[in-house]
RNA sequence: GGCUGGGUGGCAGAGUGGUUAUGCAGCGGCCUGCAAAGCCGUUGACGCCGGUUCGAUUCCGACCCCAGCCUCCA
């Protein structure tokens, strides 16, 4: 029975999709006017790994998630640049799905942008000032009018008037009540700007989410998901607008994924103190920075450190040691690993408890690798397909053990030989020899039956 | 100040009203020329104070501490 933490009742309940078997998911996506950065990442691999697991639990999943190609930032980034705004959304575009892509993040199902729903989102202002739920300024600006959705504060639980005396929104006079947030947004003079009854503008963050999840998936749909820090104001304004544009009942189930910080602090773009993935990747190979996400879980804040992603590295060189030199036949029908592994993954995603069996499986590899081949062989399929459903050990082991691309292999397999024929030699003291040089250019030696076998330390 | 989460062994990180998480590190053993890898065994924990209970790390209450949100942010 698959359970999914609902942040709507703050509770994890038994998932059951509107449609069956079929379940409509959307994703907040990024402004694209920087590159992503970790925290990104986390957003891109969690909502990854909880697409892949659903398809796996044989759900048909329609995964849409936004690209925001119009906002202030972007406005502001192009005009610093020199550049214009579809240059620079164009660019950011393409290193997002690089990056995503590095990642081994599959492309959602749809991926609608803000520009390209102009006349959506325009029409929902409308149907949200008709209905009484937003009105025009004098400015040319369009707000919500926050009193006026009963609901308002159901998803962050919090009232209106705690939000009020707590507020730090700076005075806007063209706004009823500091709590309004703005739905169109009229342009000054050079910014992009498209026609509106209102003014020639441009739409606010909020309303372009409600238009884009709902011309998409429909008015009422499963699964609405996003960074923790989106739940509050971004959230529960997408709930407020469409449900009083619709009238009907906006997302079953509400998902914030957590977020990743630096020395005890929010991993952020005003902070600074962020790592864009790129940046990430020219350190950590992609699949440890995967790694170092699920190891946690999704809800968690995590922590990103050398210290973590060590472990990263170190977990899965016992994965991919393991599946060396095991030959992988088909596997058995049934067994008790999966059961236990999906038991773990259906109650909330626990990919950390996912993990866990899996090195059972790792440990059951080792125990029967050198007496039952056979079996060693139909747990090792086991264990790859299931690292598919997470997204991890997909890599040829010795791909993963050696990685060569920044390692000299004619020196070191030198340097092997050389030591075989020291070792055949019963030559001791050349053969620690040639393993400390070994060692110092980061490479370490393991003796079997079969031979010496090398890997990165 | 208000609203959310959370405080678990040396580190990371799940989970549970009484019984092994898991990974890394440590200790003992096997294996090895010695190592490494692996296997077997093993030490070690639940912020603080009360309450409920035969029994609480797990439930309830107070308190302390940390993070997120209350302004754009995945």
């Amino acid at each position: 029975m698959l359970k999914i933490y609902n942040s709507l009742s703050q509770t994890k309940l038994e998932f059951t999709p509107l449609e069956k078997n079929k379940i409509k998911l959307y994703a907040c996506g990024i402004t694209v006017y920087d590159y992503c950065h970790l925290g990104h990442g986390r957003q891109m691999v969690t909502f990854d790994f909880l697409v892949r697991y659903l398809r796996y639990r044989g759900y048909e999943v329609d995964f849409v998630r936004n690209i925001t190609d119009i906002d202030d930032k972007i406005i502001a980034r192009a005009n610093e640049n020199g550049e214009t705004c579809d240059a620079l959304t164009a660019r950011f575009i393409q290193a997002m799905y690089e990056d995503g892509d590095a990642l081994n993040t599959m492309r959602p199902d749809k991926e609608p942008k803000a520009t390209e729903y102009i006349p959506q989102i325009v029409a929902m202002i409308q149907t949200l000032i008709d209905k009484g739920f937003a009105y025009a300024a004098d400015n040319g600006d369009v707000y919500y009018n926050v009193a006026k959705f009963g609901d308002y504060g159901c998803l962050s639980h919090q009232d209106i008037d705690a939000m009020q005396a707590g507020s730090r929104v700076e005075i806007n006079t063209a706004k009823q009540s500091p709590l309004d947030f703005v739905l169109w947004k009229a342009a000054k003079s050079g910014e992009p700007a498209w026609d509106s009854p209102w003014s020639q503008g441009r739409p606010g963050w909020h309303i372009e989410c409600s238009a884009m999840s709902t011309n998409e998936l429909g008015n009422h749909f499963d699964i609405h998901g996003g960074g923790l820090d989106l739940k509050f104001p971004h959230h529960e304004n997408e709930i407020a607008q469409s449900e009083a544009a619709t009238g009907e009942k906006f997302v079953n189930t509400w998902l914030h994924t957590g977020l990743i910080q630096v020395d005890n602090e929010k991993m952020s773009k005003s902070l600074g103190n962020f790592t864009t993935i790129r940046e990430a990747l020219t350190e950590y190979r992609p699949e440890e920075i995967r790694y170092f996400m699920l190891a946690s879980h999704y809800r968690s804040p995590i922590s990103y450190s050398s210290s973590n992603m060590q472990s990263a590295t170190a977990a899965l060189t016992r994965f991919y040691t393991a599946l060396r030199d095991v030959t992988v036949i088909d596997e058995l029908d049934d067994n008790h690993y999966e059961a236990r592994f999906t038991e773990a993954m259906d109650d909330d995603f626990n990919t950390p408890e996912a993990l866990a069996v899996l090195f059972e499986l790792v440990r059951e590899i080792n125990r029967v690798k050198s007496g039952d081949t056979n079996k060693a062989s139909q747990l090792a399929a086991l264990l790859i397909r299931l690292g598919d459903v997470l997204g991890i050990l997909q890599d040829e082991p010795v791909n993963f053990l050696q990685d060569a691309s920044d390692v000299n292999v004619t020196e070191i397999e030198t340097l092997i030989t050389a030591r075989e024929q020291a070792r055949a030699n019963k030559d001791w003291a050349e053969s620690d020899r040639i393993r400390d040089e070994l060692t110092a250019i980061g490479i370490t030696i393991e003796d079997g039956s079969e031979g010496t076998k090398w890997r990165k330390a």
